[in-house]
DNA sequence: CGCAACATTGAAGCTTCTCAATTAAGGTGG
DNA sequence: CCACCTTAATTGAGAAGCTTCAATGTTGCG
């Protein structure tokens, strides 16, 4: 988005209880690990910081890596030809990214105000994978996780009003924070209203005004325009499934 | 749906070529196989056959059971407290049901106008995956074509306006038609209107004057209504992704 | 052949979108 | 640290598209 936004790529030590098969939601496969596996896991991980708005890829390049969140989130999004935008998901700390069958990247991938990652070259994970049967076994464990993930925003997507796919969201939001170890009640939203409104398919008017509506319904608090604190969890959970 | 339809479950030929790592789109593994490690396939599939909309399983049993599609069509479908239901999917003869990490499963799987199935037991393939790490890798990659499907179900959802909807359904059961080996123009739809709206979002009669629409337009034939011929396959085309 | 499920078509109503104006927030340079 | 400027967010009014309700036509199965 912002071109001129320079790449601040910088190694930092490798930390493995936040990369790849150690990540914050699943911790049980660090146990698991032996310490030479997690040493050769290592030696190919490179880790890099991006600044707010900057792209880790395009949609389009050569997909030859695949990325661990660390720290912060990422917005993963399609272009249509016309210039619409679908934001296909926003991931964050201990979520992967790169599980594609294609020699390109079908999205491109930018940081939400600031990210962390560690980056893993595709040939080295998959030379890995087939070295250590773990690894693999954990990427598919992330990558059936990563269709539940899929398909709940299938579904929030076909059958819900707006209140409710807005409803959806920050509970959504509040439930990955506090799986990643972080607080689940004042929701914090790193994204802007447009890229909200860009992951629900409306227009980010709508996305504001249910907002709005929420708030005066009592459902939730906006505290500033990027927390808000869910007031009534179990009303917001009904509109959420049935409106 | 139909509560009396009796199971039809049936026993016939395990045919390899058929079953789970050997789908029909994707045969290179075929090959890479040995023939004792396909012999130790054969001995926990089961195969089975289902009648018109009975169910595998229904969303809430326990998963304990995954399948391969050998022939015919399943509908993979969620339903929401108030009634409506959400169609996760259309899978068809070489596609796998069954990745998810939950002990139950999320989804109801009915088949649509008839389907055979290989059954394979949850345990039985988690224990085969950690003695045939071959077994594990074609896993990875059958839940990554499957991210895939499930990230362009979402563009579909959340920028189509309903013609662009029914265009990409009509194109993405071409293709998928093409891909297992069968004919990819006279594009035979095995579900119905409601099944269609509801996998796309949209209500029946929003599908079927779509239909009208692309007929009047000179962009699709429609023989019969389970048959609709691609007359102009560019424009179709476009319209799925500009409107 | 007749019934039940499926599909088409029409009209009215409602949700969401678009366009437009205003207000708030954030970041930069003086 | 404040003023300014740019970007983001809110709010309103009108238009568009989809849904709902209702009636009719079609298909396929017992």
């Amino acid at each position: 988005m912002n071109k001129s936004a320079m790449t601040t790529a910088a190694s930092f030590a490798f930390d493995a209880s936040r990369c790849l098969i150690c990540s914050a939601r699943n911790l049980n496969m660090c146990g698991a690990l032996e310490q030479d596996e997690l040493s050769k896991l290592s030696k190919i991980a490179r880790c890099e910081s991006f600044g707010s708005g900057e792209a880790l890829f395009h949609e389009g390049d050569t997909a030859n890596t695949v990325y661990n969140i660390t720290d912060g989130a990422v917005r993963l999004s399609s272009t249509l030809k016309d210039g619409r935008r679908q934001v296909i998901g926003f991931l964050f700390s201990g979520d992967f990214i790169g599980f594609s069958d294609r020699p390109n990247y079908p999205w491109t991938a930018e940081a939400v105000r600031g990210a962390k990652v560690c980056r893993f070259g595709r040939n080295d994970i998959a030379k890995l994978g087939r070295e250590l049967p773990k690894v693999e076994h954990r990427l598919l464990e992330m990558a059936t996780s990563d269709i539940a993930s899929a398909q709940e925003h299938i579904t929030m997507l076909g059958q819900g009003s707006a209140a409710e796919k807005v409803s959806s969201f920050l509970l959504m939001l509040s439930r990955k924070a506090a799986q990643r170890g972080g607080v689940a009640n004042p929701v914090h939203l790193p994204m802007t209203r447009e890229d909200i409104a860009d992951y629900l398919g409306l227009a980010f008017e709508t996305v504001s005004r249910c907002f709005t509506r929420l708030e005066n319904e009592g459902l939730i608090a906006i505290g500033s325009i990027r927390v808000v604190r869910i007031k009534d969890a179990e009303a917001l959970a009904d509109y959420s499934e049935n409106e």
